[in-house]
DNA sequence: CATGTATAGTTTGGACAGCGTACAAAATGC
DNA sequence: GCATTTTGTACGCTGTCCAAACTATACATG
């Protein structure tokens, strides 16, 4: 005879439903379906979610109460009565920060990603003074727009960190300390603040904002001093273990490579990032690399046969990489943010072609981020929508 | 003034949820706590699962009705009312097939998972006999066991397939050809056919049948003529965009390496799979490889200097690749399948220890399957399991 | 043996969700 | 004015979970 179980335990999430849950459910789901889709119709909200018109207007009136969402126009039809079109709340705000290790820049945006007001923030020259200087300048972003209500602030960082903890634990291309950062700002603010990876945000940005409907599998590679990355899979963040999941930049490409900032040799990164480009271009030059990427993007888009090469090479690099993402994940898509795509023209063809090369399986669609170079910026933003609603 | 949109529109999978919607959460809920823990009572499993003791009750009775448990033995406490335990109905079965590139198993299983029966199915020399050859040992299987009710059957394979699509994709190790088996086993039995690849199918098995509850990310690397992973993430498993995310087995190792099955060179599969240990046995003492990989194992642990050497040289490119999976998916846990676990004390430490090496963060916890060798075959039933009430 | 206590499992009423139908409101065309 | 069409709301129904009351069962104690 058994001896009574009588388990302790706990689910690390609540993980049984109750009759309250169709309802978060589906409330996700219309304000999604505004969102996306804002001028929208009750009615088409109906047809659109395969919800009755009845169970629609029940959870609108939840969201205009809860201040998310307005009654806006009036629209026209050849019969019938007129729809009133549902729009999203331009009174709510939310503060983005992009922090990225050459230059951070603090924005406001409306609910829907799009950019209020922007400024680069110049950091002092003593790096433990950087958190200060980002806070003075989000509150003075606040008090400039003090007709909007700010719902959050969305931080989005080149570097990994456990939803949970409170800093960031492996950002070995960021030269000034973040530690606290995050309640550093909730307590000067009072506002809620969500931190994440670039990559992670940038995949969830892709999802808020991108035009792309039902997309379940995506892969964003976000190119810069280091390469990161962000899974979105099965409809969800991959996130892993202590929030490292993604970190293909630091796979082993070069037996005994360079040395990486992991402590690694031949990461990938240390091949096909922004640094390893401006390194190809000095090597084949024999000159001084230009001051930064972007210099040496603009360089290969006029023609300088070095920064070409340069560039190609790190194509070539690039591309390799994303073919162990391809085979590994096997994304519906994959995207790329970073300063490269400013000339996808000239190099998105030859990473492509290195993607497809031997390929066993159909490559992903490859393409760079619908944002260009505010992508970062409104990734933020979706990090906080992304915890406000969904 | 914006037109009507009236989309056309239609969702891949139905996103809205009605007021069913928390029972079936809460069924699968509840049925997947008695399957892991069985016998358990109905108090403890509202303890267990958060929800209350009467909603518990109307749960069970619907499972009880449906058969898929039973009210078996009582227990005894200290005081009060004995609680009656519950368990899965003993007549219910499901038949799992484990087809092998050098062997192909067919089982009958309790809803547990328990083998209840299991046969090797003499494949015969045409191969293209050999769907009806495992359809016979099938059928001869159901009819030993009359006095079961079979609900499924699972079959676990080498080899991609889109879950929507009939027949497999992409089976580079297999040489005979599996197109629309599942359609003829159904049509043959009757049965709901689930199909898989081997390794998503080990990682659900893990899940459904391992004891490490609420695990959500979990990597198993099966490592046979090829090698294939199962990613088991956010409590799913990760299908990718054809059924094809988890070919790390073909991601590039070695720069115009061997040619592999798949066309490329240099994957991981063709320096770290089974078949890359029998090679090195064979390049390092000069004779001839053993018939199989297992008896190359058996080898070893006689202590046979070549094979082990070879293994050893195996073990390393293992974990070489390990380390790419924990930089890119960070899993709390990697679990291998394959013969090689059979010399775990011997190779294991070297596994390990070539994945930590240069470890950036944390690397996951590794381990070879609980199951030993009929893993393959219990993951065919949790492919059942799955599909049946997940 | 009666009583009190502890635990398991069931019953019942209430709250809340979505569905479906009916209906009011609003616009157009004849 | 009236039929028609469409939007948005109101109301009753069913399904679900929860909370508390209740019943059943067992044991310890005097």
């Amino acid at each position: 005879m058994p001896t009574p179980p009588t388990h302790a335990f706990t689910f690390t999430r609540k993980l049984s439903a109750s009759n309250k849950t169709p309802r978060q459910i589906n409330r996700n789901l219309v304000f999604n379906l505004i969102r996306t889709r804002q001028p929208i119709s009750r009615a088409d909200l109906a047809r659109v979610s395969g919800l009755q018109r009845s169970t629609i207007s029940l959870i609108v009136e939840d969201l205009i109460r809860e201040r998310w969402v307005l009654d806006g126009s009036t629209g026209r039809l050849p019969r019938g009565r007129h729809p009133t079109f549902l729009e999203l709340n331009h009174q709510r705000a939310v503060i983005a920060l992009d922090i990225h290790p050459s230059q951070t820049t603090v924005a406001v945006t409306d609910l829907g990603g799009k950019i209020v007001a922007q400024n680069v923030v110049a950091l002092p020259n003593d790096p433990k003074k950087a958190v200060a200087s980002i806070i003075a300048a989000i509150n003075r972003l606040i008090a400039n727009h003090s007709d909007k209500s700010f719902d959050g602030v969305g931080i989005s960082l080149p570097g990994r960190a456990d939803p949970q903890l409170e800093k960031p634990i492996f950002a070995p291309n960021l030269n000034w300390p973040v530690q606290s950062i995050k309640s550093k700002i909730h307590r000067s603010t009072g506002l809620r603040v969500e931190m994440d990876n670039v990559a992670n945000a940038c995949a969830l940005s892709e999802v808020w904002f991108g035009d792309s409907d039902g997309l379940q599998d995506l892969v964003v590679v976000n190119v810069s001093e280091g390469i990161g990355t962000g899974i979105f899979s099965n409809g969800r963040l991959l996130r892993g273990a202590n929030g490292m999941a993604g970190e293909f930049g630091h796979i082993e490409m070069e037996r005994d490579g360079l040395l990486c900032g992991c402590g690694s040799r031949g990461c990938w990164e240390t091949v096909a990032s922004n640094r390893a480009g401006l390194r190809y271009y000095q090597e084949m030059s024999g000159r001084r690399a230009p001051v930064n990427f972007a210099a040496l993007v603009k360089l290969a888009q006029s023609d300088d046969h070095d920064a070409v090469k340069a560039l190609e090479r790190m194509s070539q690099y690039l591309g390799r990489g994303l073919r162990m993402i391809a085979s590994a994940l096997a994304p519906s898509e994959i995207v790329i943010v970073g300063d490269i795509t400013a000339a996808w023209h000239l190099f998105g063809p030859k990473i492509e072609a290195e993607l497809k090369h031997n390929a066993f399986s159909k490559a992903p669609r490859l393409r760079p981020s619908f944002e260009g170079n505010t992508a970062r910026l409104r990734s933020a933003v979706a990090l906080v929508m992304n915890q406000g609603l969904a």
